[in-house]
DNA sequence: GAACAAATGTACTGATCTGTAAATAAAGTC
DNA sequence: GACTTTATTTACAGATCAGTACATTTGTTC
C-alpha cells in the first residue's frame, strides 16, 4: 500500500498549476519540475484533465480545512467566524506565493459550462456557501443563506481584487463591508 | 486612411479570445475564425501579446462606456446610478454569451505581476475604481473611497460568482448588499 | 495606366504540445 | 529466489504552437 508516489505528484503538480497556470504548464514542464517520468504520470492519470480534476480536489480539501479552522482558531462565536474569514483572507493574502484562487482561474481556462474542470470549480464554491450558510444561521442572524451569499461576493472579490493589484488591502475592506451587513442582520 | 481593416481584426479576434482563452487560442484559429490572414495579422501585431493588449485596450474602452452609458440611462443621481451599477451587471450576466471578466480571465493567464496584460487589466479595474468613487463623493457619501472600493468588491465578486453558477442572481444580491453600504455612508 | 502600399495564399521553420511504445530497473510478495 | 507490480529511461508519433519567407493579388493614388 504506497499512499505516496501519486499523492506527491499531486501535491507537487499543484504548485507547478498555481504558480504557472494549466494551458501553460505543458506534462515536460511537470516532468521536469516533479521528479516523477512522464510514463509514470500517464499511469496514474489517462490524461492531463485527470490530473487537474485530481489536483483541484486536493486544492479544494487543503483550502476549505485551513479556511474553516483559521475561523475557529481567531474566534469563538459562529457570528466572529464569519468575521474572522476575512482576517484569514489577509493571511492568505499576504503569503509570497499568493496568486488568486486558483478555482476562479480554473473556471476561466475551461469556459464551458459543462466542462469538468468547470464544473468541480463551482462545487468548491458551493460547498463555502453551505458551510458559511450554516454559519450565519447558528448565529440566528436574519436571512442567513442570503447574507452567505453576500458575504461570500465580498470574499470572491476580495481574492480577485488582492491579485490583480498585488495588495492585501481588499481584506480589510471587505471585512468592514462584512462586518456592517452581519449587523444588518442582527 | 484606414479606420478598418486592423481594427476589424482585433474586434474579431476579441470575440475569439473572449470565448476561448488566451492560450487556448491560437494564431491559426484566429485566422480562420476572423478570415484575416497569418501574414497580415504579423504585419499589425508584432506578437501575440500585441494583439492581445490590443484587444485588452478595445475590451476597456467598449465595456466602461457600455457600463457608464448604462448606469446612466437607468439613474439619475449619482446615488441611484451607483445601485444602478448592479441592474447593469444583471444585463450583462444575462446575454447568452458572458464568460465573465475578460480582464480577470486575463491576469489569470498571465499572473506575473510585471507582466504588461497583467498590468493592464489592472489599470482597466482602477479606472473604474477612480470613476466610481468620484460618483461616491458627488452623492456626498461618507468616506467616498471606501465604500467605491466596496461596491467593486461586491462587482467582481458578482461577475466571478455569476460566471462560475450560471446564473444571473449574484447581481442581486450583490445589489442589495450596495444598497445597505450605500444607506449606511448616507 | 503606372506606381505604390496593403492584403493575400502557401509553405515553411523549429519548438512545444499531449500522449504512447518498448525495454529496463527496482521493489515488494509469495 | 521466482513472480508481479510499479517506476524508470529513451525515443517517438502526430498535432499544434508562434512566427517568417516569398511570391502574388488587390486596391488606392497620382
Amino acid at each position: 500500500m504506497r499512499p505516496s508516489k501519486r499523492d506527491e505528484l499531486v501535491q507537487k503538480a499543484l504548485k507547478v498549476f498555481y504558480r504557472n497556470g494549466f494551458h501553460a504548464t505543458g506534462m515536460d514542464m511537470l516532468v521536469t519540475e516533479t521528479g516523477v517520468s512522464k510514463t509514470s504520470m500517464y499511469n496514474h492519470f489517462r490524461t492531463k484533465e485527470d490530473l487537474i480534476l485530481a489536483v483541484l480536489r486536493l486544492r479544494d480539501e487543503h483550502f476549505r480545512n485551513w479556511l474553516y479552522r483559521r475561523m475557529e482558531e481567531r474566534a469563538d462565536t459562529p457570528r466572529d467566524q464569519l468575521i474572522a474569514m476575512f482576517d484569514a483572507l489577509e493571511d492568505w493574502f499576504e503569503e509570497p506565493g499568493f496568486r488568486g484562487c486558483m478555482f476562479i482561474k480554473a473556471s476561466a481556462e475551461y469556459q464551458n459550462a459543462d466542462h469538468a474542470i468547470h464544473i468541480q470549480s463551482a462545487e468548491h464554491k458551493r460547498m463555502l456557501q453551505v458551510h458559511v450558510g450554516e454559519l450565519a444561521r447558528k448565529a440566528g442572524l436574519k436571512n442567513p443563506d442570503a447574507l452567505a451569499r453576500q458575504l461570500l461576493l465580498l470574499k470572491e472579490g476580495a481574492i480577485v481584487t488582492a491579485h490583480l493589484q498585488h495588495t492585501q488591502a481588499p481584506a480589510q475592506d471587505a471585512k468592514a463591508a462584512a462586518l456592517a451587513l452581519i449587523e444588518l442582520a442582527e
